[in-house]
DNA sequence: CTAATAGTGGACCATATAGTCCATAATAGG
DNA sequence: CCTATTATGGACTATATGGTCCACTATTAG
């Protein structure tokens, strides 16, 4: 197959996607910038990328590949399912502390999913799912040992989970101190760890129960 | 004084221009849809609010007058500080699951401050300021009833209710289930509920000390 | 050397956007 | 009634945007 070669790693050329992406958002992200962030023209990067939705995508991906998937390794890292919680929350705090300003491009494009293009918005809604899925797996785990807060569903104790995680990087969005976000994950980590030792349902409280 | 009545109320105006902020954001809030969803000319609206920047200041500000408000109201309104922010956590949950999709204009746009003109940034953050300020005080009373976690300081504790707002924002707007949202916000609750009974550092832990 | 192939520059297009301008219309005070 | 004053419609500007097109160029297989 002939024709003329590339001049320019649409590898790193994506590496740069996710830097812009990450830093100004989806919106904010035009596509004459993803040209020049490369230094390529029209022509190359349409040829290459067929639009800036597959471009976000294809950031996305490999965002989700290298920062997201270190996360979630230190989850399933610790033998005890609980260390494996608290140790996911303070790598989480610690990501976002370090990222202050524009935190996790990740949950923040989630956060952001419903003003997307349905490309990208599906391509979030897929790896938001599998993400919690895998941290829902490891709350069953600490569920199997006793772990949870009484009478609280594994599914209740994953979107404690969720919340946290999202509420650090709206922390590292809105340019929270680096110590606000790390003392919020370790207050997260530690009420995680005394889940054990926790009811349910305490005399004060005035919520319907929830299952 | 004479001249021409308007024949609009900026007021009800305002109002709208908070549904149109709240549902779609600020950058995909364009001045055409301001017009359009008050009945009203270009003349009229730049004469009447300014430009985009001040409408959706006043949209802010109206919404904080009666949403955030009254969210803060339910954290003062208990005797128990423990109480009040309880209370207040499980009211925003409320809140969120009530506005799933969009989740509170206030900490949205707060969460994309970055990305915002500058006049609308410092009014969002100056108020957010504001907020957790407050948020603090019924923190600091819990602390001087001796109810914060074994150690921690009332900074750190706000952290967390601060993570916990947040979260629940992200959980709406990524179109988590009503019952995820308030599961989370209850779970929340009953962790704030048990500080008392939290030592700071459990032997397991891995992050350095965090005054 | 030649032809098929694939990448490149950059002009071009349609659309959207925030914001300006002004002639006209409707008031209230004199 | 007249005039100063204020609001209104809507044309207009400047700019940015995502995306298309195509003549041109650099390859490699034959």
């Amino acid at each position: 197959m002939a024709g003329r070669p590339r001049q320019f790693d649409p590898d790193t050329a994506v590496e740069k996607y996710v830097e812009l992406f990450w830093t100004n958002g989806f919106e904010r992200t035009s596509v004459d910038d993803l040209q020049t962030a490369v230094g390529i023209k029209r022509g190359s990067f349409y040829a290459a990328f067929g639009d800036k939705n597959r471009a976000c995508t294809l950031a996305l991906d490999r965002y989700i590949g290298t920062n997201t998937a270190g996360i979630l390794a230190v989850l399933e890292a610790a033998g005890n399912p609980v260390d494996g919680l608290c140790a996911f929350l303070r790598a989480a705090g610690r990501f976002m502390a370090d990222n202050a300003g524009r935190g996790c491009l990740f949950f923040s494009l989630c956060s952001d999913v419903e003003g997307l293009p349905e490309e990208v918005a599906r391509f979030l809604r897929q790896h938001e799912h599998d993400f919690f899925a895998r941290v829902e797996r490891r709350v069953r785990d600490a569920g199997k040992a006793g772990l949870l807060p009484e009478g609280q569903s594994s599914a209740a104790a994953t979107s404690f989970v969720r919340a946290v995680l999202f509420g650090l990087n709206g922390m590292a969005r809105v340019g929270a101190l680096e110590r606000s976000i790390l003392q919020a994950a370790e207050t997260a980590a530690t009420a995680v760890h005394y889940w054990p030792q926790m009811a349910r349902a305490s005399s004060t409280r005035r919520g319907a129960a929830l299952p």
